[in-house]
DNA sequence: TCCCCTCTGTTGAAATTTCAACATACAAAA
DNA sequence: TTTTGTATGTTGAAATTTCAACAGAGGGGA
């Protein structure tokens, strides 16, 4: 469990809990680690949220696929961030997607029930992982406008470059990698994939960015 | 004050919190009332997230207007409900949305830090309203996850008929009221108007709905 | 009653997307 | 090295949406 620290104490789950206590809350919380490989779910459409769980190694992407096996792309997860919080609190009895290992993968599992309600061992750090779990559930609540925000314009252009600037802006610079393949960035901004290639292409001749898999350079951030 | 406990009980943000405390806690968390006319902001897109807000009358919808003057309807928040609790637990300096009145309302704005800090008077009620809160911007995810599985279909007929199957399953019957006009309804599942009033005359006369204003039924839940 | 304004429905042309198919590049496997 | 498979780019026709414009139905006020 030790060499996991970094990454646990990086975790904004247990931010203001000191390095002492942390491993005897991970007891507490009963929290296990498990292992995915590439296109393993650690979560299921229609399940009950029961866990949340904090990627530990690799990443993970939540993903729904609807009655006629159409692919929405929500987020992608990086080692710290946690999966399955929003549903795990709002006690929802079937979640609404499914969590993805994007690659070979680690997952701590932490069951929902033990964060909120003190132990017998009367811990300390309940509470303010509660405080810190508020944060972070409301910090997902951004991530999911901003998805909304992007796709709900209404054509491949303006979604692709709403996404692309907005990326930029998030990474402090105008080249940048994302975490999605074309497929995979057709699924997020809900368009056909031939259409997003065609769309790279056009702004590639433009010379309005720079595009070689999953890197991408803006020239121009305004379409002029 | 007293005229809006019947409301302010059933919210839920004051959910386990006893009646007596709830006189108290108004005064300490300095909670003040607010009308706002119809088509007035509570909030607005671009300011910093300081209050949370508790819908006592009428309704608000939480929309966004892009750069080009395109309008997004997010939600549409009744009595009971909160708004703006998401980016003032997050700690937004910029909110992605602006929030406006549908017709005449009133709200009560409540200073976040003073749900989180304890109060000098050593107030009992802050952890409850922590857990509540969790608890809801929780549950508000899954609005936003909704409305993600409504707008990521492709066509208005699929946008439709997904919203909907969604609002006949939260109303519990196939019959029921919207809290959108056309133009809204268009707003918030990202299509254009006349489309949308283009498909809602194609299934009445196919028999598949009856609409009137926002008044909806539907005779057959599936597009056979 | 008449007028004005908002909401909803309609329409046809232009723009865009979807769909299905195929070409190419490249990496992994044999 | 050759083969195989995946990811990406391209293309043209069909389907759908957007856009702009207008018509009709009410409702509210003068």
């Amino acid at each position: 469990m030790e060499k996991y620290f970094e990454v646990l104490c990086m975790c904004p789950l247990f931010r203001d809990i000191a390095h002492w206590e942390l491993t005897k809350a991970l007891h507490c919380l009963n929290a296990r680690v498990f292992s995915f490989e590439k296109g393993e779910a650690v979560m299921n459409e229609g399940e009950p949220a029961k866990y949340v769980g904090i990627v530990l190694t690799g990443s993970f992407q939540i993903v729904r696929t609807d009655f006629f096996g159409n692919r929405s792309m929500i987020a992608n997860l990086v080692p710290g961030e946690l999966l399955g919080e929003s549903f795990a609190c709002a006690g929802v009895e079937a979640v609404p997607v499914s969590v993805l290992a994007s690659e070979a993968a680690e997952v701590m599992l932490i069951d929902c029930l033990k964060i909120s309600h003190s132990c017998s061992n009367a811990c300390q750090f309940h509470q303010q992982m509660i405080d810190n779990l508020l944060q972070i559930v409301a910090a997902k609540n951004l991530v999911l406008h901003q998805k909304i925000e992007v796709t709900s314009k209404r054509t491949t252009h303006e979604k692709l470059m709403a996404y692309l600037m907005l990326q930029a802006k998030q990474f402090g610079s105008l080249e940048f990698e994302i975490p999605y393949d074309r497929q995979e960035l057709a699924d997020y901004l809900e368009v056909e994939r031939s259409g997003l290639s065609a769309e790279i292409g056009k702004l590639r001749r433009q010379g309005v960015i720079e595009a070689d898999r999953n890197r991408f350079k803006i020239y121009k951030p305004f379409d002029v």
